[in-house]
DNA sequence: GTATAATAACTAATATCATTAGTTTTGTAA
DNA sequence: TTACAAAACTAATGATATTAGTTATTATAC
């Protein structure tokens, strides 16, 4: 093999996305990555530090990218709408790139500063969507740990295969989120 | 080392329970369960068929345990109290044994027979819970993802460090299951 | 333009795993 | 008491991540 193919850590994370997208985060070995990319395997400590590191790249970019998609999702929206549309968006994202939200989840912790930052750009965007119902800070911050709580909790089960009843899952998920707004508008509570 | 020290499978499952909630289910290494079981590690083949299999059996494990928690929380409740009951009890089950909760979630699939059943049970009791409510079979069904989305997003939110903010999480879990449950009242849609 | 330094690949080696095969010891039942 | 099943063992294999040290290529400095 040629020395030197101009191989850098962009294109590296995105074999690995692409191996954790097709076989799970679970799967994705430095050694399948490695022939991926046509290299031996401790050729790729000159572009990553390390497996965890790989892993915490995968969550960091998840972050990113799944934020990206619901900002995108409620271009134009406002209030329930874009709440119910930042949720669908949320579970498609989960959806398309199972490996990428696999490792936003499957994550030992969240102590790593860059991978906070990348968290509280999600819960920033909530809370901005937010803002019309014109909620107390507090109360608006147990809302962002409802919203989160139940699109990642049916992102993951649907993932799993949780769900195995013959019934329409894009629906249970509208109807979670309409409850719950509906919920939401009686009482401020 | 003594020849025969009278092992049995639910000895090595209660151990490997143990390593699991202390360390984390990745962190589940045969290695270290025959360590701690002071055997080395192939004889632990005498009562696992090997470590997918010990996982299975610890999510199975998990899958029972969690309904137990539940079925003995609702007692004397009913409607919105005994879901409310059902959720805390959920939640707090993958508080106090992780390793065996996310053995529970972090599974890769749901094909086997047994956990099928397993989970099975889980949703025949939150149906068995929604009966007062006279919802048709259909909307119960979809209540019944709702709620396990709610509580498994918590729970693992929770587990994952997710929630930073200073805030009291059983106060979030609360909000999240009442502004539900009022939601679903609201209107039968 | 050539020399030098940084870099990206490599090979070799190590440690940790899970797993299988084959062996020895022990408990139990005939 | 003997024979067999079971539970432990040792030894070996193959996969994995990681580190150390080497070589070739690219880029930079002069």
């Amino acid at each position: 093999m040629a020395y030197r193919q101009g191989l850098d850590a962009e294109t590296v994370l995105q074999a690995a996305i692409e191996l954790a997208d097709l076989q799970g985060v679970e799967q994705l070995t430095l050694a399948a990555l490695a022939t991926k990319l046509n290299i031996k395997t401790p050729s790729l400590y000159n572009h990553i530090k390390g497996l965890p590191d790989l892993r915490k790249q995968l969550s960091r970019r998840g972050l990113v990218l799944i934020k990206e998609a619901m900002v995108e999702a409620v271009i134009g929206k406002a209030e329930d709408d874009a709440l119910l549309a930042a949720g669908f968006a949320y579970v498609m994202f989960a959806r398309k790139q199972p490996g990428l939200y696999d490792a936003i989840s499957s994550l030992p912790d969240y102590e790593d500063p860059e991978l906070q930052e990348a968290g509280s750009q999600v819960v920033l965007f909530i809370l901005r969507i937010l803002a019309p119902y014109g909620l107390s800070e507090e109360d608006a911050l147990h809302v962002v740990r409802g919203f989160r709580s139940m699109v990642h909790g049916f992102a993951s089960l649907e993932h799993r295969n949780g769900f195995r009843m013959e019934l329409e899952r894009d629906e249970s998920l509208r109807r979670l989120l309409q409850t719950y707004l509906r919920g939401l508008r009686v009482a401020v509570k």
